[in-house]
DNA sequence: AACGTAAACTAACAATTGTTAGTTAAAATT
DNA sequence: AATTTTAACTAACAATTGTTAGTTTACGTT
């Protein structure tokens, strides 16, 4: 059940490849290729292709599933909760960049594990959604249409893993202050 | 060199295909029965499979360099030149919801024209990051970082294709509004 | 009525795909 | 020393891929 180092290994590889090309342009060949290793090799250590898949995506979604939780139910304000959501991003974009980028353009090829994906996102985006809410409530937080305001910091922060190998120098907790300046506060003087 | 109209339909259609699954997951086969038509009858009318990508990705690509240079020098304020930007995202969004999703997800399968898209491309970050930069100089705009900012702005905006089939009541008049309200002025009270 | 064209078709191709079976060699365990 | 396990290999498969060639059908123009 837990995956073996060459297991994880097989995963990193293809995740660096999936990010390149997507999931559907890289063959189990390219795959094993970048490992020094054939095809048929792989085989020993992932049951498929759709495997490498499952595990990146669902690893991936299940970090900010319980990243969230633990916001959701501290004592912080909303904004407070925003900054803290805002850094459980960048946190996670610098530890697995090429990761995040199957998580945001692949997940429509899983296939077992595709209705478990939708769910933990739906529940992600609800609960990221209920925050901004109770921001409004509390007048921390100005009385737009939530949804534009969660797409509008959703939309970047799922964007990162585009930009942070970019920016390889700036470091991780200066990027999350700036972008929460940014995000929550505007740009305009 | 024109497009007849029933190789819009069939750019129209597989733009739907590649925004459901993305480019390489989408067979000749898939575009031609959504078509009603077999696979080998889309010949007739495009050179192969690559052309369709490639006219999705450039004529987008220039739609957004013809109406930023519009933008870029008119005698607007930088607030004022970033809201018509904003509104320019969202009628292009709106317009071209499928071919969104093949201009940020699928760029890297173009061969010929992939050169020509990468310069297209940076020449547009590039102008929106000065337009920011004066934003700076004039006092319009806060003293911070102008990559993230860029950063920001843009990856909402490129994200609008995902939102818009949601939220098909939304006015896109209304929709770029509440975006400058959010993106400019932030949502912290 | 004859002709040319547009746009569909059938059939086939060579290459590539994910995957399996069976084998081998080295390393770890007994 | 004997044996099991691990992890690589070669070879092959059936299915699918983009694409081409040649054919048919319908329609507008002469």
């Amino acid at each position: 059940m837990n995956p073996t180092p060459r297991k994880l290994e097989i995963i990193s590889v293809a995740s660096t490849l999936f990010k390149e090309k997507g999931y559907s342009a890289v063959t189990m060949r390219d795959i094993a290729k970048a490992m020094g290793i054939k095809a048929a090799s792989l085989y020993n250590h992932i049951k498929n292709k759709e495997e490498i898949l499952t595990f990146i995506i669902i690893s991936l979604a299940e970090e900010f599933i319980d990243g969230l939780d633990k916001i959701k139910d501290n004592n912080s304000n909303c904004i407070d909760k925003l900054k803290q959501i805002i850094a459980l991003h960048v946190d996670i974009a610098n530890r697995n960049t090429n990761g995040m980028a199957s998580l945001n353009n692949d997940w429509m090829h899983l296939k077992d594990r595709l209705n478990h994906y939708l769910s933990l996102r739906s529940d992600y985006e609800n609960s990221f959604r209920e925050i901004i809410k109770e921001g409004i409530k509390n007048n921390e937080i100005k009385n737009l249409n939530p949804d534009i305001m969660l797409f509008s910091i959703l939309s970047t922060l799922r964007s990162l893993y585009i930009w942070i190998p970019q920016k390889e120098d700036m470091e991780p907790s200066l990027l999350a202050s700036n972008l929460s300046e940014v995000l929550l506060k505007g740009i305009n003087k």
